[in-house]
DNA sequence: TTTGACCTTCACATTAGTGGCAAGGTGCAC
DNA sequence: GTGCACCTTGCCACTAATGTGAAGGTCAAA
């Protein structure tokens, strides 16, 4: 598919699928004519970049971590360049931290949200003060 | 406490914290020469926001879910400006994604470390191809 | 053949979060 | 009093991510 099709179906600007490429990210084919073709797979892994960015992970980060994921067993090893499995491990860590700390902050908001709503089904003046 | 301390304390950088409260994520008071004073309570605040920022949850939105964390139970109603809950929910929805997302990369990166560990612990040429 | 929807590159602007420095005040310690 | 460590404000600059617009090429359909 084009890029504008890729836009459609992932929610990401045109202008962002070119910012993705020129980071390394994603590296689609080239038509005659100049046009970016997409592999299908591509859709996929464009949400999971997204996600990863709005999460905090800076793009230098992610295109570390893409090659994690969606290859089951295959391309691992090989490259086996020293530094690369302790940022990953770094990086692993890091999301670890991240992942507790979204999770009490929301919990927390759960139950903010419980007390609010407690509040506004009460008749608002009993026993206040 | 004074800044530098705070700093210290919470591994921010003093610019960051005058940031902080130019955004209005935290209010120190002030002493009569003009430094700002900060209240112990404010130690862990800090990292909450520091969390949260990393987490890719901006300063805007961060101002809105402070008031959610640290109160048990005692400023909620009151203030129950309409468009405030919805925005809560919306925020703790999207934290939701988050983490659902970060804990499927996170654990697609465990699994990617250790078939590493297992490549690396093997002949090397066994089987290759 | 012209229109319109799509694509290209280039470039400039903006926003958020940071870092850094300059110029100066405060206050303790020698 | 001098020095030093701390604080103040203000400003400039940088990066990452993103928006936007110009100037132009491609291609199908009317």
């Amino acid at each position: 598919m084009r890029i504008g099709e890729l836009s459609k179906q992932t929610g990401v600007a045109t202008r962002m699928l070119r910012y993705y490429e020129e980071q390394g990210l994603i590296t689609p084919r080239r038509l005659d004519n100049g046009y970016r073709v997409y592999d299908d797979y591509l859709v996929d892994r464009v949400r999971k970049i997204r996600g990863l960015i709005d999460s905090g992970i800076p793009t230098r980060i992610v295109s570390c971590i893409l090659p994690c994921l969606g290859h089951p067993d295959s391309i691992v090893a090989e490259n086996a360049e020293p530094g690369l499995f302790d940022l990953l491990e770094a990086e692993r860590d890091r999301m670890s931290e991240k992942i507790d700390f979204l999770t009490q902050n929301r919990d927390a908001i759960t139950e903010y949200l419980r007390a609010l709503e407690r509040a506004a089904s009460q008749p608002m003046g009993t026993k206040a003060g």
